[in-house]
RNA sequence: GGGCCGUUAGCUCAGCUGGUAGAGCAGCAGACUCUUAAUCUGCGGGUCGCAGGUUCGAUCCCUGCACGGCUCACCA
């Protein structure tokens, strides 16, 4: 046998030697130098605890009880379903199966605690229900174990619903001890690495994720029932386009080629409405390869949709019914509390203008402004300069706008808000606005001053799509290496004619923290993006 | 990337001007046939994140590193 590990899970028959080469005898020492394991150095590695548990599996799977031989069991039940529908199950036979939380030994008789999918329901077991030797051999059973239960239903004497147990297998053996059953697993690195045991010991980590799930389902059915198209595009592509960010850079050994992952869909997205599906969204993974914290991720999820024939004021419309439909079908109402604030996602939403919001917030009025050049001294009197991502001299009156935007207003829009018409120069893939060519048909959604979503009157304009992007190459040659990456096919496609679009993306995971009342994009992201631990 | 903080038993946490560690839960042994953070008695369990340094002596002081949390910058 090769380690204490090996022959606890898979303890071989009597005399079947299963390493090393027929006729060749090995000694334990060579054995053990030649796949680094030795049996005591394993052993000693364990706590008393890892090491009491495999040495009660070896046992069993020594008398030919193996637990991970079982492979079914039939789950009449959950534990919430036996709570809801009592006065119908009582004194009926139901058969349960989870994991063993709690053990509670009254002298001949016991309580465990079995949790399910859906929660926890408590097991009442003694001899007279089980017979003596059945009995005895449950006690000696652990907390984590997964076990499955067959009993009839009743009420203790407490008043908490139980099951009176007549029959109960051990399926799994968990030989690695769970968290401490008060207090659960606190420190957010091992919750992160090892969600399994978040999930298993914190009921409130499990809830967020279900929720997570009817939400998504929730944004889906509303598209779905409007006739929408969802579809899937490339995640692996020679230009990383459609917004400003840094991408994640692969390689492809077939192709002998550098790809990008996306770091948004909308080009794509755009060459479906060029091609007439009309009304068409993707849901999925964008990546961007920035700043890890709180309401960030490397990859997180977006939804982006467009629709033919509608305009940036639809994508409004649709943005707050969305929203509010999530919220409602997450919580039960369009009314939440987020982190202690209440925000109200009914429509319709506040809606101004982005000068108005900097007028309010900042006390700057950017009409007077006329020019590039007194908006830069602007700037400079207001302590704007910081806030800048180029150098001031290359900055338009645009960038100095959005600036003062940031600065003053964005952290102010509480409750859920529309901020509209930007500046062009921030804006390559936006129609500008009719009588105002330094604007754009574009908003932003706001909640607790975080953006949310972000949509305009998609440019479909070849021509002055193509001089954009060759601004944004300038961009890129001045410094910003977020500028938006010329994708030739994509200007082509407009030449073929894309219909007057409206598009939208929203960002799914920020929606799910608001609407389960998540601190961080991590408590939303069942895997977060985490360093290796060596 | 910068700043601040953290890393001690399986888990949650104490640990005093530096003298190689404690509690609760969990575990083991025992008592108890309606408990539910059950209770009661007893007993085990530690590479104090890693590597150096100072010191007679380091969980504690210093330096470096790793991982994490918060925060600022960037971003959605």
């Amino acid at each position: 046998m090769k380690s204490y590990t090996h022959s606890a899970y898979n303890a071989p028959p009597p005399g079947c030697q299963r390493h090393g080469i027929e006729g060749v005898s090995m000694s334990q020492e060579d054995i053990a130098g030649e796949d680094g394991f030795d049996e005591e150095a394993a052993r000693a590695s364990l706590s008393e605890q890892q090491r009491i548990r495999r040495e009660k599996l070896a046992k069993l799977q020594a008398e030919g009880r193996d637990p991970f031989a079982v492979v079914t069991w039939n789950q009449s039940h959950h534990s919430a379903e036996i709570k809801e529908k009592f006065e119908e199950l009582e004194n009926k036979d139901v058969s349960v199966a989870g994991r063993v939380m709690s053990f509670r030994d009254i002298g001949k008789a016991s309580f465990i605690d079995l949790q399910d999918r859906d929660g926890r329901i408590q097991v009442y077991l003694n001899a007279d229900g089980l017979g003596a030797d059945a009995y005895a051999e449950v006690k000696t059973w652990d907390m984590g174990d997964i076990i499955g239960v067959e009993g009839y239903v009743f009420k203790t004497r407490r008043g908490e619903i139980s099951v009176h147990a007549k029959r109960m297998v051990l399926l799994t053996k968990a030989i690695e001890p769970l968290p401490e059953k008060f207090h659960g697993l606190k420190d957010p690195e091992q919750r992160y690495r090892r969600r399994y045991l978040d999930l298993v010991m914190n009921p409130q980590v499990m809830d967020t994720f279900k929720k997570r799930t009817r939400i998504i389902r929730a944004v889906r059915e509303y598209l779905d029932e409007r006739e929408y198209i969802e579809v899937e595009t490339p995640i692996l592509g020679t230009i990383a386009s459609g917004a400003a960010a840094r991408p994640f850079v692969t390689k492809s050994n077939a192709l002998n080629l550098q790809l990008y992952l996306r770091i948004a869909t909308e080009l794509y997205l755009k060459r479906c409405i060029v091609g007439g599906m009309e009304r068409v969204y993707e849901m999925g993974k964008d990546f961007r390869n920035e700043g890890i914290d709180i309401r960030h991720n490397p990859e997180f999820t977006m939804i982006e949709l467009y629709q033919a024939y509608a305009d940036y004021n639809d994508m409004m419309e649709l943005c707050e019914n969305i929203c509010a439909h999530a919220a409602q079908v997450a919580t039960g109402s369009t009314t939440i509390t987020y982190q202690g604030t209440e925000l109200r996602f009914a429509p319709p939403w506040r809606r101004l203008t982005m000068m108005d919001a900097v007028k309010e917030y900042g006390g700057i009025d950017f009409a007077s402004v006329a020019s590039d050049e007194d908006a830069r001294s602007l700037a400079v009197e207001k302590g704007l300069a910081d806030e800048l991502k180029k150098k001031l001299k290359d900055c338009t009156k645009g960038d100095i706008l959005n600036a003062a935007f940031e600065k003053y207003a964005e952290k102010e829009l509480i409750q859920p808000t529309f901020i509209i018409d930007y500046p062009a120069d921030i804006s390559p893939l936006t129609k500008q606005k009719p009588g105002d060519p330094s604007m754009t048909e574009r908003f932003e959604a706001f909640i607790y001053g975080r953006e949310i979503a972000n949509a305009y009157s998609e440019l479909n304009d070849p021509i002055v799509q193509d001089d954009r992007f060759r601004q944004q190459a300038k961009e890129r040659e001045l410094g910003d290496d977020e500028a938006y990456m010329l994708d030739e096919d994509f200007v082509s496609s407009l030449e073929v004619g894309m219909p007057p679009t409206g598009g939208m993306g929203i960002g799914i995971d920020r929606l799910i923290m608001f609407l389960t009342d998540s601190y961080s994009i991590r408590d939303v992201i069942l895997y977060p993006t985490m360093k290796p631990v060596n």
